[in-house]
Formats: structure tokens, C-alpha cells, sequence
DNA sequence: ATTTTCGCTTGCATTTTGCAAGTAACATTG
DNA sequence: CAATGTTACTTGCAAAATGCAAGCGAAAAT
């Protein structure tokens, strides 16, 4: 299968606003912190999270996700509501994105989890392997039931 | 004077979350990319830049990055019509997440400026020095007209 | 003196977002 | 097995953000 699927209509063909007009908006990445940061895999899940999106906000922007191959979905066999959304590899490559954006923000505003981001400071690379290994065996488990 | 400014009504206080307050949308690191990367300084420049980008939507979000201490406006002495913009220290700290998003959608995206690609993806510290030294040296200009 | 350039603002149509209230399919409970 | 609860959504509508075109005041160029 292609690695890369030829781009409709972006404004330009620079890689940032490619970025931009695919992770640039108020929710898309709080969704892929959530799967990749606190292994949250289903709709109510991301609908309690704390920032409180709206439920056809949601729906709207996990089915712009999966289009753009970031996420993908599975029914769950043993509970045939549920489904299981999971990052894809496209998706879990966003690790260093979100990871300079809480460092960003850490140095220049005013938050907290302060924890997530000493652990980052301290060995970002370390930081990284962990959320990959994390996405691994998530995903052995799943095909693996 | 204080580094941190204290948010007003965040929907939570996760740095990622305060990121994409300030960033998430179509068009704020887009300006940023051309200062940066561009040296863009004025305001007819980023509205002619490629993604074409409105004006009143431009003027909107200089003023958002300027609330934010992301840029800073002078005039320009030697002609009083224009108005110089130029990145913060804050600003330039995007360099990293900029960089970041580029590499992601050039491995997964299909875009252009493959020199600049390759220039990240060879060297990224090198790339993020010279992005730097870029910034401070125009500032050093600056000051000195 | 007139025209051009620059950095905007204003008005208005279109699009996106947010909120509240459904709904269909399945699972659980009594 | 019937009633109730859960899950993953959709629908309708108001409010906000975006995009487009036109205009405008101050400064510079001609």
C-alpha cells in the first residue's frame, strides 16, 4: 500500500501548513494527547475528558482523524456498543509534536501536570520510547484478545 | 517583570491544551513560519504570502500573537508607514515545535520544499541554531538602525 | 498637488462551532 | 423476557469565527 496519499486541494504544498490545516484546530490534538498520553480508546471516554468537547464536535473530528490514516476503529467482541478507536503509526509519529508543544507551554504560560513535564525535560527521548512502547503493546493486546 | 503570565479562563490547565488555545488554528503558525523561516516583517508581506491568508483575519491574529508575547510591533523609523513585526523569545521557542510538524507531514504527507526537509532531517540541532542565530542577529539590527 | 503605498477597519455572506435534545443498537437487570 | 441503562452517535438551531470585497487615514513618492 502507498505510504503517502496524494494531498486534495491544500492551500500550498508547504509540510507546516499541511500540519496546520490537519492538526490545526481546537480539539484534534486534546484527542490524540488523550489516546496517546492516557490510553483512552472510546467515544465517552474522550466526551468526559476535561476540556468538555461537544459530542458532534467529536464525532466530527475522529472521522476527519481516521480520513486523514491517524486513527483507525474496531468494534469491540465483547461489548458490540463499543467501539475501540487507536492510534495509527502515522498518529503515534505525533509524539514529538505534542511533546515541544507541553514543552513550549511549560516555559512560557501558566500550567500544570507539572509531573508530565519534568519527565519530559529530564530525558525526552526516554519520554518518547515509553509512549511508543506503550502504543506497541496497546496494540498486541488488541489482536490478541 | 514576571515570565509567566497568568491564563485567564483556560478549559484546563494541561500545557498541551494551552498550546493549542493559542496556536490551534488555520493560520498563527503560519505567520510564524514566515517570520521565522521567511524573515518576513510586515504586514504586506504575510498577506501576500502564498496561502493567502484575509485581511482583517491577518490583523486579528497579530493582535493575538502580540496579547500573547509571541511577537512585538516597532515602527519603522525611516518610513513611518510601515510596522515592523518581530518574534519574542517566546516566539522564537516555537522553533522546535515548527520543526516537529514539518518533519511529521514530510514523512507522511505528500509536500513540497524537500531542501528544507532534508536540512532538518540531517542535521535538526543545527537547524534550530542557525534558526536562532537568524533571530538574534536581526534583532541585533534592529536595534542598531 | 496628486497618486500610490501601507496597515489596517467595516459590512456582509458563508462556514464552523457549541449546546441541547434526540435515536438506534446493544447490554444489563429484575 | 421486558424494562432500563449504555454507547456511539445524529439532528436542529443559535452563536461565533472566517472569508471576501470595499473603503479609509496617514505617510511617502511622483
Amino acid at each position: 500500500m502507498p505510504r503517502k496519499k496524494a494531498s486534495p486541494k491544500r492551500r500550498s504544498r508547504c509540510p507546516l501548513n499541511a500540519s496546520v490545516e490537519i492538526l490545526g484546530d481546537r480539539w484534534s490534538l486534546l484527542i490524540i494527547r488523550d489516546m496517546m498520553l492516557r490510553g483512552f480508546r472510546t467515544y465517552k471516554e474522550f466526551l468526559d475528558s476535561y476540556e468538555g468537547i461537544a459530542t458532534n464536535i467529536l464525532a466530527d473530528r475522529l472521522r476527519k482523524l481516521i480520513a486523514h490514516g491517524i486513527i483507525t476503529t474496531q468494534r469491540n467482541p465483547s461489548d458490540g456498543r463499543k467501539v475501540i478507536y487507536s492510534l495509527t503509526p502515522k498518529g503515534i509519529d505525533l509524539a514529538p509534536v505534542l511533546t515541544e508543544m507541553v514543552l513550549w507551554a511549560a516555559a512560557h504560560e501558566d500550567t500544570g501536570n507539572q509531573a508530565l513535564v519534568r519527565q519530559i525535560q529530564q530525558d525526552k527521548e526516554k519520554f518518547l520510547n515509553a509512549a511508543w512502547q506503550r502504543w506497541a503493546e496497546a496494540n498486541r493486546a488488541l489482536r490478541q484478545p
